[in-house]
DNA sequence: AACACAAATGCAACATAATTGCAATTAAAA
DNA sequence: TTTTAATTGCAATTATGTTGCATTTGTGTT
């Protein structure tokens, strides 16, 4: 469980540090820096988004933090059929070995946000002859904000 | 109610066309091959596989003709966190002015094969304070055939 | 059946997105 | 502090998607 600050979401260096370590990645600053910039903002962003956010850091090195927090279970991509990826922080602790790989994600069609759901109410899916591993599901509508 | 031959999947030329024009597109070769591939296989595809398929028409052609059908409601999106799109037949009969949004799809883990699946078991998911306009799901696991 | 017009196609050029190799740098273990 | 392997930034390359335009083609009309 991790301690954000209530007012602005903050977290402690050393526990982003932490977050790094178990999973098995070397502390960079463009690691840090992007983890902190997706749990800060609690919502899922494309390498677009990180591209314009960083631009201190090369093309190349985003598209890589991406990749190496994906593998080792840090994020996890999020389908879009926009063609432009975006990803969000796991929820639970996920590993390489131990991944939970039953996401709901929830699009605004309004301002483009993407934010990831609680993942207890995806339902059970069985299919006769199919043997069903993962259930994802995208929500799209209106976020609060937007219909406020 | 399309009528396809039970052994090969084939699907006669009349009905093929009568789809093209009920969504107000011209009667093309390369619309008429195309979608007759995606009746057939009774799969969704994305652009390369279409590439691959048909290297008589033009790469722009057949982007076109993606586009053409999913603007007109021949096709969907689906989405996938492999950024690239996969397009599926729409089941109902959509058009630009009706269109059914909720759509679930499985995607073979093993062969990579995208199916349309039967819409009717999509929850209705409600979410305090959010609008919730389409619910997609993507399933992940192993088809028949590869279980097979 | 021929005509006219709008739409679709193919090609070339262009624009954008993503990947690879490699030298320089840096994190972390010895 | 030293050593080692991972990470970074840059340049070059490849892949993917878009636009403009001349030519061809489908379709409604004469």
């Amino acid at each position: 469980m991790l301690h954000l600050c209530y007012y602005c979401n903050m977290i402690k260096y050393s526990e982003l540090k932490n977050i790094l370590k178990q999973h098995k990645l070397r502390v960079t600053d463009c690691r840090m820096d992007v983890l902190e910039y997706f749990i800060k903002n609690n919502q899922a962003f494309s390498f677009k988004n990180l591209e314009d956010e960083f631009t201190q850091y090369d093309r190349v090195t985003l598209y890589r933090t991406l990749h190496s927090f994906t593998e080792n279970g840090v994020f996890h991509k999020i389908p879009s059929d926009t063609g432009m990826i975006t990803y969000g922080v796991c929820s639970t602790t996920c590993s390489p070995q131990n991944h939970q790989h039953n996401h709901m994600h929830f699009q605004c069609n309004c301002c483009g946000k993407v934010e990831c759901l609680a993942e207890d109410h995806i339902p059970v899916v069985k299919i006769p002859l199919y043997e069903v591993m993962e259930v994802n599901m995208i929500l799209k509508g209106v976020c609060p904000q937007c219909i406020a």
